[in-house]
RNA sequence: GGGCGAUUAGCUCAGCGGUAGAGCGCUUCGUUCACAUCGAAGAUGCCGGGGGUUCGAAUCCCUCAUCGCCCA
């Protein structure tokens, strides 16, 4: 064997072991009968890269998937691809410029989807193989795509996922559950479409809050404060025939429709029913009184532009304000062909030269303009929040569009019921608070995206017909009838809107509702169909034709990775994967997208197919750089996954993120911390080198429990204790204290001392045969109860240590436990070890040369038997050359103890008296101290008689095993003081 | 403005009612036949401040301070 595990070439060759055993199959191997272990990969965006996130995120599920594997359980690990409309859309447009291709527009839809299929084969799924070099053990067979079966998809690309999401469209719609509404929407102008609250980050930014004049009409004035006594109250006004309003947003102001004042601000309270006439546009707009208005902020009187702000819209809703959109779908000033703008105004000169400016330059030639024409009253700075695109980092702008919208109120309480009942936990606990809040606070969910990478909307709109038969063409302005929910009112005429989840089924629909209304010479036809219909009605001439036009919206992508769950097992299909998968046993993710995704899978299942979609989701935290910082391109501080791989090996680098993967908080990785662990798996490695010098082969049939040597017996034990505390770890998502459990067996226990005790025994006929099976038993242990956190490194010896029926990836996980723990081994052991440690440290302090051998004294009239039986380690351990017994201690030795016995080491002209009396002195006091503490609570009556009696008899055996020791140690430091 | 969380060894963090822990770093020593990606030993903590509950608090409660994050 070599020296160390060479990852970078060893990795590959067993990533294709795996492969070729057909390792990650689902079932593979599943006890017969086995219960499920499913578990979702969040599917990964197709244009993305493997970052750190997915390397840590990944880890901890391919921990848990190895292991429920291992134990037999049927596993199945779901990987597959999110089509991430807007992100897909934007690379592949970006790829085009590049290439100075035509765009997007200039090819059309359909060429365009084309092009974006065309990108995916060639480059997307990237990722998967990256996931590869991490060891994910997911099932590639079943590799999903949130995109696969679409219209537009090549072959290779088939799949029914595309069916489940128009499925799960149609049965909302059908249930009443998504409605279409003329609403604001958060706008991205940059992108030209609808984007939802969560697609929303707010960003600081230092601005400019403009006053602006706005002249009152009808000989109106105001009585404005100009001097104020030292109590702050105005002493002098004057008088003024304008009203100044603070915004932040002057170009908005073209579209204004009202001025709002505070109901309780004595300032304005007269002018409340007035109006002013709105510079520039010439508009009459009345000042209404609205709580909205914070006499506190500006100056009390606020600018109401509906169309353009939030805020504005309710208030024009309560006021009966009507709502002016002066912006095109790219935020620039429209206003030529808007009959909403012009209606009741004639404006001046000025407004031609604002039409279809930058809303940017909009406002700078508006405030210049203000200036000017002296309705300017004055700027401050000021820094305030500006929504932005998560996408595109553009200012989003509030903008009036018809859009698809799911009642998401009306989904939330299944999916809060679910967590509250228990039926799905969300660890850790904090999560869950997070978790009822959004949803105890949902808004409506947009999920119509005006892009052309998604699922087309399964809606198709035809010409309104009025219950008498009379079409409604030309119905401008006309609002759709309350009673019928079905009816829209597109491009100033009303439309009825068929929904469903094929041609067939909504041709079906349309015919029967337009014959219904019109007679049965009705013809239905989808746009782009002939519109020859002699085939059908060849006598008649006065055949009624009604062309359906579909939907050209998308859907949110969020809406289709929400039937994720279901989705790839066959839903709507009732598949046997359905009844034996779902509800998928745990989603591990990141608390980011707990809204986007989590929240939204809950309810979307719930409403489907009325049960959770996982029992647990295990939320973990954000990694972040060794700053703390979120890792971002634009800060540098990326540390790349598969750099650290090449580096340091895919163990090193999973077996750091299951180390500080501690529940609820950030953590932060360091370099220094993934080479710790790497040096982790290269003293494995040599473990089992060692091993293999010594000829310590897996005997079969061996029975740990069988043993007879006391260095063994506590191997086994040792080796039961970390199976019991590895699962009870796992089972609670405790990912770092089954690192530190498997650490510190492997380490502290088994390369610490167990290689040492057995060094000893292999040289000895007598023992050895028992010790090298012991040995490879413990080892090969070491190597099935690391290998879901360490793949590679254990499977190389897997195969390296013995012929192997199988792969490790396929082992067989243990059950034993306590059991296998003698106590007698235990305490036997743990004594040498103990003296062992206390010679070391003695020899250390007192300087005695590493090399030099020394002679044990037991300052008894017999050694105890546990000494007596393991000479042979403590000599080779703590270097001691003769072992002898003594009544008392000899001059000019240092006395240790251990388990109430005393032992001296004669040191004559070796010891450092003084160095050997603060040592003493210091040990002493370390022990007075505790020794103090615990005989004040034992003297303590209310301790007495109020703590548990296992704490009390606990603190009295402590203090006795104290008091023992320090009598050794002040007897050997009474001695010392006759030097 | 609302909510959540953090503050423990030089650094990064576990522990969350019963004797203060890990890794890294640091100091000293060591080329003993698995391993220098190593071994042995060692130092360093009023567990953010204050108050309370309790026989007992790093751990529970209150409060203040500082720092994060999420939602407005």
């Amino acid at each position: 064997m070599e020296k160390t595990f060479d990852a970078a070439a060893e990795e590959p060759r067993i990533s294709a072991l795996w492969r070729e055993a057909g390792a990650f199959a689902a079932g593979a191997h599943a006890r017969p009968g086995a219960d499920a272990f499913s578990i979702l990969l969040p599917p990964p965006n197709v244009t993305g890269s493997l970052h750190m996130g997915h390397a840590f995120n990944h880890t901890l599920m391919d921990i848990l998937a190895r292991w429920k594997r291992m134990q037999g359980f049927d596993t199945l690990w779901q990987p597959g691809l999110d089509h991430a409309g807007i992100a897909t859309q934007m690379v592949v447009e970006r790829e085009l410029a590049k290439a100075k291709a035509p765009g997007r527009r200039e090819m059309g839809r359909d060429a365009f989807v084309r092009k974006v299929w065309e990108w995916k084969a060639q480059s997307g799924g990237t990722i998967l193989r990256q996931c590869e070099r991490l060891g994910d053990s997911f099932d590639l067979s079943r590799n999903a795509f949130t995109m696969s079966g679409a219209p537009a998809a090549p072959a290779g690309e088939e799949g029914n996922f595309h069916d489940a999401v128009l499925r799960a469209f149609v049965t909302l719609y059908e249930r009443g559950l998504i409605f279409r509404g003329k609403r604001l929407v958060n706008w991205d102008p940059h992108f030209e479409t609808a984007i939802s609250d969560l697609e929303v980050e707010q960003v600081e930014e230092m601005g400019s809050l403009w006053r602006l004049r706005y002249p009152l009409e009808g000989g109106a004035t105001c009585e404005h404060p100009v001097a104020f006594d030292e109590d702050g109250r105005p002493t002098a006004f004057e008088t003024r025939d304008y009203l100044v309003v603070a915004t932040t947003r002057p170009e908005t102001m073209l579209g204004d429709t009202g001025v709002a004042v505070h109901p309780d601000d004595p300032r304005y309270a007269h002018l409340v029913g007035r109006t002013v006439r709105l510079p520039l546009v010439g508009r009459s707009i009345p000042i209404v009184a609205d709580a909205y208005a914070d006499p506190e902020k500006g100056t009390g009187a606020v600018k109401i532009t509906p169309a353009h702000d939030f805020n504005d819209w309710e208030v024009g809703k309560r006021a009966g304000l009507g709502a002016i959109n002066v912006m095109d779908t790219r935020a620039r000033i429209a206003l030529r062909d808007n009959a909403g703008f012009w209606a009741g105004i004639d404006g001046g000169d000025e407004l031609a030269d604002l039409d279809g400016m930058d809303r940017y330059e909009a406002r700078e030639l508006i405030v210049a303009l203000a200036k000017d024409q002296g309705w300017l009253d004055g700027i401050d700075a000021e820094t305030h929040t500006v929504p932005h695109g998560d996408r595109s980092r553009v200012a989003i702008e509030p903008f009036l569009t018809d859009q698809w919208y799911v009642d998401a109120e009306k989904l939330a309480g299944p999916a809060m019921a679910a967590v509250r009942e228990g039926r799905t936990r969300i660890l850790p606990e904090s999560q869950e608070k997070v978790y009822f809040h959004w949803l105890e606070n949902i808004e409506p969910w947009c999920i119509s995206r005006q892009l052309w990478w998604g699922h087309q909307i399964p809606v198709w709109y035809g010409d309104w017909v009025d219950p008498q038969g009379r079409l409604q063409h030309e119905a401008g302005g006309a609002t759709p009838p309350a009673d019928e929910p079905h009816v829209f009112a597109e491009h100033g005429r009303l439309v009825r809107a068929f929904c469903g989840a094929s041609r067939e089924a909504v041709r079906e629909d349309a015919e029967a509702w337009y014959r219904a209304r019109m007679g049965e010479r009705v013809i239905v036809r989808f746009e782009g169909e002939s519109e020859d219909v002699a085939g059908e009605f060849p006598e008649e001439a006065d055949v009624a034709f009604v062309m359906l036009r579909r939907d050209p919206d998308v859907l949110d992508t969020w809406f289709s990775s929400g039937i994720w769950p279901i989705g790839t097992l066959g839903w709507p299909e009732e598949t046997d994967d359905l009844r034996r998968y779902y509800p998928t046993s745990v989603l591990v993710t990141g608390f980011d997208i707990l809204f986007f995704w989590v929240a939204r899978m809950m309810m979307m299942q719930l409403a489907l197919v009325g049960e959770v979609p996982f029992r647990d989701v295990y939320v973990h935290p954000l990694v972040r750089d060794e700053k703390g910082k979120k890792m971002s391109k634009s800060l540098g501080n990326v540390l790349d996954p598969l750099e650290l791989i090449d580096e340091y090996g895919a163990d090193a680098v999973r077996f750091t993120l299951a180390a500080m993967a501690a529940m609820g908080r950030d953590l932060k990785l360091s370099r220094d911390r993934i080479a710790g662990y790497r040096n982790f798996g290269t003293k494995l490695w040599n473990a089992a080198r060692f091993a293999e010098m010594n000829e310590c082969r897996p005997v079969p049939g061996f029975e740990p429990t069988g043993v007879r040597l006391t260095a063994n017996k506590w191997i086994v034990g040792e080796t039961g204790r970390l199976r019991v505390a590895l699962d009870a770890a796992l089972g609670e998502y405790r990912f770092n204290d089954a690192a530190a459990a498997l650490y510190g067996h492997v380490w502290g226990k088994v390369c610490d001392w167990y290689v040492e005790f057995a060094k000893p025994l292999l040289a000895d006929p007598e023992t050895a045969a028992e010790t090298r099976a012991t040995m490879a038993w413990a080892l090969e242990q070491c190597l099935v109860m690391l290998h879901p956190i360490m793949p590679f490194v254990t499977e190389a010896l897997w195969g390296q240590t013995a012929e192997r029926g199988t792969v490790l990836a396929l082992g067989d996980w243990p059950t034993f436990g306590a059991e296998m723990i003698d106590a007698e081994a235990d305490a036997e052991m743990n004594a040498v070890v103990g003296l062992v440690d206390e010679i070391r440290s003695v020899r250390a302090q007192m300087h005695v040369p590493a090399g030099a051998k020394v002679t044990l004294v037991t300052v008894e009239t017999a050694e105890p038997a546990w000494l007596d039986r393991n000479r042979a380690l403590v000599a080779r351990l703590a270097r001691i050359e003769r072992f002898e017994t003594a009544t008392e201690a000899p001059k000019g030795a240092v006395t240790v103890t251990v388990g109430g016995f005393a032992f001296a080491i004669p040191l004559a002209g070796v010891i450092d008296v003084d160095a050997e009396r603060v040592r003493l002195a210091k040990a002493i006091e370390k022990q007075e101290r505790e020794a103090g503490g615990l005989r004040s609570k034992l003297g303590n009556a209310a301790f007495m008689a109020r703590a548990p009696e296992e704490v009390i008899d606990e603190a009295r055996a402590r203090l006795e095993a104290l008091e023992e020791e320090i009598t050794i140690l002040a007897a050997a430091r009474d001695r010392l003081a006759g030097l």
